[in-house]
RNA sequence: GGCGCUAUCGUCUAGGGGUUAGGACGGAAGAUUCUCAAUCUUCAAACCCGGGUUCGAUUCCCGGUAGCGCUACCA
């Protein structure tokens, strides 16, 4: 058996818009199988839709690519053997093969207007028949239609179907066949002179020595037709592999309208890359046992099996996607954390730009409280509230503590714990405030829930949170540093709340 | 309408001619904790329907149904 030729496939996205979940599972299972044979991976630009392409969604695809460390070998940014890597500067060359095509016979010019298609196809409606081409100028004479075409008549050009069934072959879905007449002569140039999709990525495909075509399976009827263009061109037909389709959870193709469906917006959401790898691997693919959920790439690089895609379509798990994330943060290293974390609370001016070395110090204690807490960094500043946003009034007022406050245990507590609070002149440490717990505690003959809920509301004014061991010394701390805004100290919390208690 | 693809817990999936149909997210309960989160334990939860093939089908085949895609001088 000769040696397989190396392994070569491509992402090829179109820069009309941000970088989809959808695309970037395509990007992220080309990248697997490349790099498991040891092949190439290749990124080509689809811009030929002129209107829609933009320069800025074109930076914004590559960066969001390397941030999620799905790298290639060959592109537009690098170049690579086979370029150049973006569609528009490759004109020259769709002209070529086309010209050759109908110099060989295999494809015709065409004089059909749009009018009289759209008039064909709708009588096909009408007739409930097949929507294809009547093949009209198939049957024209190649001299005089050139001949029409050189006075300057418009002239599109068709691609002659051979009359026999398609059929190729899919690593996901085995063997698919069509018939001819489903695919009928397709447009492979405009009138205008602008090639269509499925004629340039066929002539890129076969000149870039793709091996693997993987892409989404919204191109799965588009095959046939691109088989037929290898055939005519006399190129090697490539593997085909179609991953089905993201749905959102009302089984509709994802898009804006479910949520957060682009990578930029899931790492603004604070989503780490891993993560998002991760999922969008498990969203389709399972490795052999299906018992395992978490994988770093190399993992992935070494399972990976295109064999193993399933064909049937997804819905994206929001939850699942974030309880993994909530997985990678807390084993992700404490630095890297700490500093993906800090934006957020700069956003929300929590914290300023300028940190001594002190207030670097307790922002990292403030975030190693916080993090456990959330799945998404972006929740951080809610989560910070407690610290930064004490509320005497609406503690006082709040609906679930007012049983609490107005029963007579909490009654007690709540004084007697403000009584000793006001004499302690000094700060308080975890010791000393457990010390103060403590002598409440003896006092007022309560304990647990009783002793410690009207406390709780007191300091963070919700009777839930994290330890009070972790959560005064930040208090305290935190208010004596210059923060942009002012955390109050158990003393001042105190007073505040004695004074909205008295008041309510 | 035509053509194509798909079909296992609510969701992602493993599995496969005979299984207590496995795991994970989510849900419920319990343990732990002052509380919440986390963590741990336990539980509930599925083979779309109808025919065939077969001693036996959730698994193989065919039909139906449903969902999705394509049906463009969009990509």
């Amino acid at each position: 058996m000769a040696a397989s030729p190396k392994v070569r496939v491509r992402f090829a996205p179109s820069p009309t818009g941000l970088l989809h979940v959808g695309n970037t599972r395509t990007a992220l299972f080309n990248w697997l199988f490349a790099r498991q044979k040891k092949g190439a991976n290749v990124l080509r630009i689809e811009d030929t839709d002129v209107e829609r392409s933009e320069a800025r969604f074109e930076t914004q695809l590559l960066d969001d690519l390397r941030w999620l460390g799905l790298d290639w070998d060959e592109g537009p940014d690098k170049g690579g053997e086979y370029g150049p890597y973006r569609q528009s500067d490759r004109m020259e060359i769709y002209r070529g093969y086309a010209e050759r095509l109908i110099e060989e016979g295999k494809a015709y010019l065409c004089f059909c207007t749009p009018e009289e298609l759209e008039r064909e196809r709708q009588q096909a409606i009408a007739e409930h028949g097949p929507q294809i081409y009547s093949g009209k100028c198939r049957r024209l004479d190649p001299a005089e239609a050139r001949r029409r075409r050189t006075q300057g008549e418009a002239a599109a050009i068709r691609l002659k179907i051979p009359e026999h069934p398609i059929h190729f072959h899919d690593i996901v879905r085995g063997e698919v066949t069509f018939e001819h007449e489903s695919v009928s002569d397709p447009i492979i140039v405009r009138s205008s002179g602008m090639p269509v999709y499925n004629y340039v990525v066929v002539v890129d495909d076969a000149e870039m020595k793709i091996t693997h075509v993987i892409r989404g399976d919204d191109h799965l009827s588009n095959t046939p037709k691109q088989v037929a263009l290898y055939e005519a061109l006399g190129f090697p037909v490539p593997e085909f592999a179609h991953l089905s389709t993201i749905l959102g959870p009302d089984r509709e193709r994802l898009s804006k309208r479910h949520g957060a469906t682009s990578v930029a917006q899931f790492r603004d959401m604070g989503v780490l890359p891993e993560a998002l790898v991760n999922y969008l691997a498990l969203l389709g693919w399972a490795p052999s046992g299906g018992t395992r959920e978490t994988f770093t790439p190399q993992e992935l690089i070494r399972e990976f099996s295109l064999e193993r895609v399933t064909p049937s379509p997804a819905i994206f798990d929001f939850e699942k996607l974030y309880w993994l994330n909530r997985q990678y943060l807390k084993s992700a290293d404490r630095q890297r954390v700490i500093a993906l974390a800090l934006p957020y609370l700069r956003k929300a001016t929590l914290l300023g730009e300028d940190m001594d070395a002190e207030m670097q110090q307790w922002a990292g204690k403030l975030i190693d409280l916080l993090v456990p807490y959330v799945d998404r960094l972006d929740q951080l500043p809610d989560r910070a509230a407690m610290i930064f946003r004490y509320d005497a009034v609406a503690a006082v007022s709040a609906e679930d503590n007012r049983p609490l406050l107005e029963s007579e245990a909490g009654g007690k507590v709540i004084s007697a714990f403000a009584k000793r609070v006001a004499s302690q002149s000094d700060g308080f440490s975890a010791e000393s405030f457990k010390a103060i717990i403590n002598e409440v505690k003896a006092e007022t003959g309560t304990k647990g829930k009783e002793l410690f809920h009207p406390i709780r509301i007191v300091i963070t004014g919700s009777h839930s949170g994290p330890d009070f061991d972790r959560v005064i010394p930040l208090i305290e701390t935190g208010s004596r540093l210059p923060l942009p805004q002012h955390v109050l100290s158990v003393r001042e919390r105190v007073a505040a709340f004695e004074q909205a208690f008295a008041q309510s």
